[in-house]
DNA sequence: ATCATAAAATGACCAGCGGTCATAAATGAT
DNA sequence: ATCATTTATGACCGCTGGTCATTTTATGAT
């Protein structure tokens, strides 16, 4: 029987159609300025439908993010390819970070909009919290790597792979925060983007790269 | 005249009672879940009164994280009094910063809230603005340490002593963020609070100290 | 083709919110 | 006592995220 198939994909096609709409209306106006009506209309649909497929707008929202998520992992495992030490692979990957922020700041946008919200006030399903951190995650190829870097000695150990990892992404984060968020006082400071990413990076490579 | 002096000092003193009776409500609440009627009538006001001190939530708000950048300002300036080396003093801030964000949470989490908004995006006054980074707030306190360290040779020079200060900060917000939004997924990879902070001193240690 | 059942979609509706403003009360100068 | 100015009030507004009784559409058995 393929009717039971043919409308799990119209279910699905029609969830992806929504996280367009979102998509659209989102990266237009911003998160906080959209409405749930706005994207009911850009979808061609009525709000009670929207809210058939997600259970509320910081579901949709995170979907969005997960799309975010995986044209970064995606970016991740294409930059580390053919390259041969951990610690190689690990500046590898903070370029890529750093490049994601740039190319796709929409999404980007939305991986830091939850960065910022507490993971336990968020509802959501085991499924999402699973693909988010634990599946094979941008943090996780973040992990294999520095493991990879402690085997081949290319990386400081002493420190627990799990931890430095994510101290690493946060600090990461944390910087790629200011950045977004602060940039009206940079000339304050006599600072700007590139800098403050060498400092970043030079820190990191004293740091933790033997 | 001593009248206008002395409706000067209520005017204030009744500012600070809203900010009293707002700090009772968010620190209880949260802020996203607050309303404004209910921070009136904690302070036993009405709505309109409160708007006549303050131009909306979010300004309340940035009043409460301005008191906890006062705090820590006052934490960091005794921490590093009696300290000798710039890098001495730069591991004294660090300490304070993290010990504030655990004996201070409530004020931790306003200015965490903040780090995630657009400056842009608030309508902040001039005033604001400067007090919250050019003053003697905590950042130019960092940043006075570092260009002590670099004198004193504690701490290593090539990179600009600005970029260098905010880039920490930046650093230490992303851990700490981390540390307080994602303690749910903490046990899934096996780290906890204080793995995190020793990785990110060593790093730091390693990176920035000579 | 007809019809009963189930699945999908609708949009009027609701409570709560941040914010406003015409009005009223309190205060101080005359 | 009178008046002008400052301070305070709370009813009111528009908009939002979210719900749900109702309708429309698709399906399979007859």
């Amino acid at each position: 029987m393929g009717i039971a198939e043919r409308k799990e994909r119209e279910k699905e096609r029609r969830r992806q159609e929504i996280i367009d709409a979102a998509e659209k209306v989102f990266f237009r106006t911003g998160f906080d300025q959209s409405s749930m009506d706005q994207v009911a209309e850009e979808a061609e649909l009525s709000k009670g439908t929207i809210y058939l497929y997600f259970k509320s707008k910081e579901d949709l929202h995170w979907a969005i993010a997960a799309r975010g998520m995986e044209i970064l992992k995606e970016s991740i495992r294409r930059s580390v390819a053919g390259i041969r030490t951990g610690a190689e692979k690990l500046m590898a990957i903070g370029r890529c970070f750093i490049e994601f922020s740039e190319k796709h700041r929409d999404y980007f946008l939305s991986l830091l909009f939850f960065e910022g919200k507490n993971l336990e006030k968020l509802h959501l399903s085991k499924k999402q919290v699973h693909d988010a951190f634990y599946g094979d995650s941008p943090i996780m190829i973040l992990q294999q790597t520095i493991e990879e870097g402690m085997s081949d000695g290319s990386i400081r150990t002493g420190l627990p792979a799990a931890s430095l990892t994510h101290t690493l992404w946060a600090q990461t984060l944390g910087v790629l925060q200011v950045i977004q968020n602060k940039k009206e006082v940079f000339d304050l400071f006599g600072i700007d983007r590139e800098s403050l990413i060498r400092s970043h990076i030079e820190i990191l490579r004293k740091g933790i790269i033997q």
